[in-house]
DNA sequence: TCTATATATAGCGATAATGACATATAGTCA
DNA sequence: TGACTATATGTCATTATCGCTATATATAGA
């Protein structure tokens, strides 16, 4: 009845929606940078903008779009604002598209032709 | 040294680049679902055209770019192509973005304000 | 209150992704 | 060869994303 008779991944329509938000909100370097610079804890912008060595309203804003999507959450204590992985199921997602990157190096999966 | 000291990830800026690559790629309602088809084996264009109700040019799209970034593969066999996912690895990534769903599902971590 | 520091937000031009459509190519069979 | 089926490609308007700059807000301390 639903319109995913056969997906072993049992995504229905609402999921599908949903895991694509987040994979395109982790799927930018800047933002993959800054949650693998917070995989060891929390950080203040000011700590994430001297790692990524990028100006801080260019941080503020990728730590928003995050947070919004419930990836990170926040913590302010006096002027600063701390960052740290929401969920750690997204370290995980980053974990396996790592592999993946292996694994295709390995094999040269890598086909920009026929 | 390297940029990423203290990256636990081990993500240096080629890795980060193609990671948020891949996840780009995927990141898309459509690819998503036809990555979900393609879990359980190949299918022909034709196939997932249907599975998707979708038009035969979109599909082919999809199909295309994925095989750029080398997520599918594909073999023809007569005037029918079959794609197949190149690499398990990027079916453990929907799964672990789905297990971030439902962790995220039970939590309420959700917050698009403070 | 004023000042300094830390962070957030708004506006904007450049660029890229999306999806629809028309058309082209490849293979099969008569 | 020609007709047919299956798939791929090109064009284009719309929309979304990117990253910069200027500015606004929030907190702390004097």
């Amino acid at each position: 009845m639903s319109e995913n008779s056969g997906s072993l991944l049992q995504l229905d329509s609402e999921h599908i929606q949903r895991a694509a938000d987040i994979l395109k909100t982790v799927a930018h370097p800047a933002r993959l940078r800054i949650i693998d610079f917070l995989e060891s804890g929390e950080q203040s912008v000011a700590q994430i903008c001297k790692y990524l060595e990028a100006p801080q309203p260019f941080i503020s804003h990728q730590l928003n779009l995050m947070k919004a999507k419930g990836i990170l959450c926040s913590r302010r204590e006096g002027n600063q604002v701390f960052y740290e992985v929401a969920n750690r199921s997204v370290i995980e997602v980053i974990y396996c598209v790592r592999r993946h990157g292996h694994n295709n190096e390995a094999c040269g999966a890598v086909s920009e032709r026929e």
